[in-house]
RNA sequence: GGGCUGCUAGCUCAACUGGCAGAGCAACGGACUCUUAAUCCGUAGGUUCGGAGUUCGAUUCUCCGGCAGCCCA
C-alpha cells in the first residue's frame, strides 16, 4: 500500500507495536494452525465461493420431508460460514455454522469426507470459517442438515469465542468488541437489520415524493442550524479552525434557495455534550425541506412517514415499546406549547409571560441559567421537566417561543411564537419541524440576538452566518423543514432502552487507563 | 458534574465475620458414527482493573485512580 511508503511518524499511543498475546488458548490454536498447514491446507485462502446461503436453503427446504430430500441427494449445496458449535463423536460430528442469513447444522463423517479433509476437520475450532459442499438430509430428530462431502478451511480463527450458552453479555465488552457481539448475539444483528430497514423506508418515502438526497458539509467554518455546542477541529494545510456540524440545516436551505425545492440529508451530526441513554455525541438525523409548504403540511407528512416505518418493521401502527403500547394511528395528539405548560405541567398562568418568575421556577426544577437567559429558554426547561416526561403517545407540540427558535418563521397572529412543532414519543423528543424563516432581515436580527447571548456566555447560542442571510436575500421560497432523530426512532422500533444499543460503535473512553 | 452498582480463568459466575482463589462452559489428552448447552474418564488454565495503605495475612477493609452500567442534575 502507498501508505506504507510514507515516512513513519513518531509512534503515538495507537501505533505502539502490540505485544503478541501469549494466552494459552491462543497458543494452542496457533499450534493447530501450524498442524493444518503441515497437512497441506492454507489458513487464509481466498478461493472458496459459496453458491448458496443458509437462509435460502432453510426457506426452500425447511418443510421438505426426508424422503424427498433423499431423492434430491444428487443436488449439492455450497455454504460458507463460521463454526459456532462442534459436537464430535470421534468418527463423525455435528457442527453448527452461521452465515449472514442464519444457522444450519452440518454432519461430518469420516466415511464420507476425503481422508485429508477429515484430518483437517479434527484440527478445526469453534470460530473458524469454513466452506462446505454436500446434499441436504434430515436427522432422526428431523433437523435439516447438510452432509459435508467437501470441507475447506476459509479462515483460521486464533482467538476463542465466548462460551456457547451464556454468550457475551458484558455490556462494556459488547460495545467495545461489537464484532464479537454480532457473532454471538442474533438479536443484536437483528437490531441493525431493522435499522437498515427503517433508513431505507424513510429514503424511499422521500424519494417517491421527488425529494433529492444530498450531502452537505460536516466540517463547517460556522456551525449552525441547532442550539448545541460544537466540536472543534483544525485543518493543517489551510491552517483554519473548523467545527463538526451540529446540523445540516443552513446548507440544506441554501440548496432550496438554489432551486432544489425538495431536498433531504440523512447523516451524522455531532454535538459536544454528555452521553446518556438518549445521547451519543455523534448521532444520525434526517432533515428534509419542502418548498411551498408550511409546518402544518409536515404534520401529515410525519404521520404518514412514521406509519410507513411502523408497517415496514412491525406490520402494524400499534406495537409495544418497553412494555407499553405505542400507537402511530393518525391523527396524533396535538397541543400548544403554553397550553401544555398550563394543562399538563400545572404551571401558574402568570409564569408564562414573566421572565423572572419563569427563571425562578426553572431554577427550582434544577435548571441552570445565565443572567441573560430569555423567557423562552426558561419555559423550555420547565417543559422538559414537567411536560415532556408525560408525552408517551405521539404528540405534536406547537406554538414555540420565538426566542428559542431562531430559524423559524414568526407566527402571523402572535409575534412571540413561531410556526413550529416538535413531536414526542415515549416521553422523548423525536423530531422538530417548522416553517422556515425566509425574511432575511428578520433572520439577521435573530442571529444578532443569538450572537448577543453567545457574548453573554451561552456557548450553545448560534453564530451569525452572513452568507446564509445573503442567500435568503436572493429569496428562498416559503419552505417547511423537519429533522428526525434516527437513533431514537430505531430505539423505538427495536424496543431498546438505550441509544447505545442501536449505534454499532457508541463512543467509549479508551480501555486501559 | 453528583450518587449507586460492578470489574475474579477465553466466556458466564462463586469465594461467609479478612485465612491455601473455585465451578460450569470453552481448551488439551483419551473413548464414542444421529447430536442439540451431547455424554464419560483424565489434564491444564489466574497481574482477582491499576496503585497505595491497614494487617501475621487482603479478591474481601480503607484511600487514590481507571473503565462501564443505571439513576439524578
Amino acid at each position: 500500500m502507498a501508505a506504507d511508503k510514507q515516512k513513519k511518524a513518531k509512534p503515538s499511543a495507537g501505533e505502539q507495536p502490540q505485544p503478541v498475546d501469549e494466552n494459552v488458548l491462543i497458543k494452542q490454536r496457533r499450534q493447530k494452525a501450524e498442524q493444518i498447514q503441515e497437512l497441506g491446507f492454507r489458513l487464509f485462502p481466498n478461493n472458496f465461493r459459496p453458491r448458496d446461503t443458509i437462509g435460502e436453503l432453510v426457506h426452500t427446504y425447511g418443510q421438505v420431508d426426508s424422503a424427498r430430500l433423499e431423492a434430491l441427494e444428487y443436488q449439492k449445496f455450497s455454504l460458507a460460514g463460521r463454526i459456532m458449535a462442534i459436537r464430535s463423536f470421534g468418527k463423525a460430528a455435528f457442527l453448527k455454522i452461521t452465515d449472514r442469513t442464519g444457522s444450519l447444522q452440518l454432519h461430518v463423517q469420516r466415511d464420507v469426507l476425503p481422508p485429508e479433509q477429515f484430518k483437517l476437520f479434527k484440527k478445526l475450532d469453534v470460530g473458524d470459517l469454513i466452506g462446505v459442499v454436500g446434499p441436504l438430509f434430515r436427522t432422526r430428530t428431523r433437523e435439516l442438515t447438510l452432509r459435508v462431502e467437501n470441507l475447506s478451511l476459509v479462515t483460521k480463527s486464533i482467538r476463542p469465542l465466548p462460551e456457547k450458552f451464556h454468550g457475551l453479555t458484558d455490556v462494556e465488552q459488547r460495545y467495545r468488541q461489537r464484532y464479537l457481539d454480532l457473532i454471538m448475539n442474533d438479536q443484536v444483528r437483528s437490531i441493525f437489520h431493522t435499522r437498515s430497514t427503517i433508513v431505507a423506508t424513510l429514503r424511499k418515502y422521500l424519494i417517491d415524493r421527488d425529494f433529492l438526497e444530498v450531502e452537505t458539509p460536516m466540517m463547517q467554518v460556522i456551525p449552525g442550524g441547532a442550539t448545541a455546542r460544537p466540536f472543534e477541529t483544525h485543518h493543517n494545510a489551510l491552517n483554519m479552525k473548523l467545527y463538526l456540524r451540529v446540523a445540516p440545516e443552513l446548507y440544506l436551505k441554501r440548496l432550496v434557495v438554489g432551486g432544489l425545492d425538495r431536498v433531504f440529508e440523512l447523516n451524522r451530526n455531532f454535538r459536544n455534550e454528555g452521553v446518556s441513554v438518549q445521547h451519543n455525541p455523534e448521532f444520525t438525523m434526517m432533515e428534509f425541506y419542502q418548498a411551498y409548504a408550511s409546518y402544518e403540511d409536515l404534520i401529515t407528512v410525519t404521520e404518514e412517514m412514521f406509519g410507513q416505518v411502523a408497517m415496514a418493521v412491525k406490520g402494524s401502527l400499534k406495537f409495544e415499546y418497553q412494555g407499553r403500547e405505542m400507537d402511530f394511528t393518525p391523527p396524533w395528539q396535538s397541543i400548544d406549547f403554553r397550553s401544555s405548560l398550563l394543562e399538563i405541567g400545572g404551571v401558574p398562568p402568570e409564569v408564562l409571560f414573566d421572565r423572572e418568575k419563569a427563571l425562578n421556577m426553572s431554577a427550582e426544577l434544577g435548571g441552570v441559567h445565565r443572567r441573560g437567559d430569555t423567557l423562552g429558554k426558561a419555559l423550555a426547561k420547565i417543559f422538559d421537566v414537567k411536560v415532556e416526561s408525560t408525552l408517551w403517545q405521539p404528540t405534536f407540540v406547537t406554538g414555540f417561543p420565538r426566542d428559542i427558535s431562531p430559524l423559524s418563521r414568526t407566527n402571523d397572529l402572535d409575534p412571540d411564537i413561531v410556526d413550529r412543532f416538535e413531536f414526542f414519543m415515549a416521553c422523548r423528543e423525536m423530531g422538530n419541524g417548522f416553517s422556515e424563516l425566509n425574511d432575511p432581515d428578520d433572520q439577521r436580527e435573530r442571529f444578532n440576538e443569538q450572537a448577543a447571548q453567545r457574548a453573554a456566555g451561552d456557548d450553545e447560542a448560534q453564530f451569525m452566518d452572513g452568507d446564509y442571510v445573503r442567500a435568503l436575500e436572493y429569496g428562498m421560497p416559503p419552505t417547511a423543514g423537519e429533522g428526525v432523530g434516527i437513533d431514537r426512532l430505531v430505539m423505538l422500533m427495536t424496543d431498546q432502552p438505550s441509544i447505545r444499543e442501536v449505534i454499532l460503535f457508541p463512543l467509549l473512553r479508551p480501555e486501559q487507563g
